[in-house]
DNA sequence: GTTAAGATCTGCT
DNA sequence: GCAGATCTTAACG
């Protein structure tokens, strides 16, 4: 159910494509939110200065550092969270961005989260919206993605169809000549 | 102690 | 399409 260590032994690159697809879940006591991932970023730990972790373990980044299939999140822009899940053996600091889900179950509780004026195409489609949408924020940092209350699941179904396309990352100002944000091409809920 | 920059979003033009 | 909001983090003095 759960994704298990088998997907998590490959390179940060690829465990980033492979995420698109599979299923990212959140149980509250408000009820169960979930998506479909559509957008992730790879950040990795050499030659890569728009990685956290490119300038040494730090307070903030030490979760990045820390074991594999772990939450990292962070605060950004005085406003936002973004949510990472940790790739690399510990010590390493190796992390992949969820950008953008498609949502599939707990609407109501999402659109609440967000505000009513919120669409359904605008309610996950950037990483700060995803986390609102989800209750993503800093308690969760270090959690285990193969646990409830937020987890990872395998996709059962034959996600090869759809087309993947890299692109070079969003919002940084280095290294912007690497090809490691993947989509799946053409999805409704991509953040842009 | 102080300062500058940041893996963003929203609203307005 | 663009500027402003907003505040934590880390680097520097």
């Amino acid at each position: 159910m759960a994704l298990d260590n088998h997907f998590f032994s490959f390179k940060t690159e690829e465990i980033a494509r492979n995420l698109l697809g599979q299923y990212l879940c959140r149980e509250t006591e408000e009820g169960l939110t979930s998506g479909l991932i559509v957008e992730t970023e790879a950040y990795l730990s050499e030659h890569d200065p728009a990685c956290h972790a490119s300038s040494g373990k730090t307070k903030r980044n030490a979760t990045m550092f820390g074991p594999p299939v772990r939450a990292y999140i962070y605060f950004i822009y005085g406003n936002y969270f973004c949510f990472n899940v940790v790739t690399a053996p510990e010590g390493k600091g190796e992390a992949v961005l969820i950008r953008a889900v498609q949502p599939l179950e707990g609407l109501d509780l999402m659109l609440q989260r967000r505000g009513a004026q919120c669409s359904i195409n605008n309610l996950s489609s950037g990483p700060g919206k995803l986390c609102q949408a989800f209750a993503i924020d800093k308690s969760l940092d270090g959690h285990d993605l193969r646990q409830k209350p937020l987890y990872l699941k395998e996709n059962k179904t034959e996600y090869d169809r759809w087309q993947v396309e890299a692109t070079p990352r969003i919002g940084i100002s280095s290294a912007q000549d690497k090809l490691l944000r993947f989509i799946i091409s053409g999805n409704k809920y991509l953040s842009r």
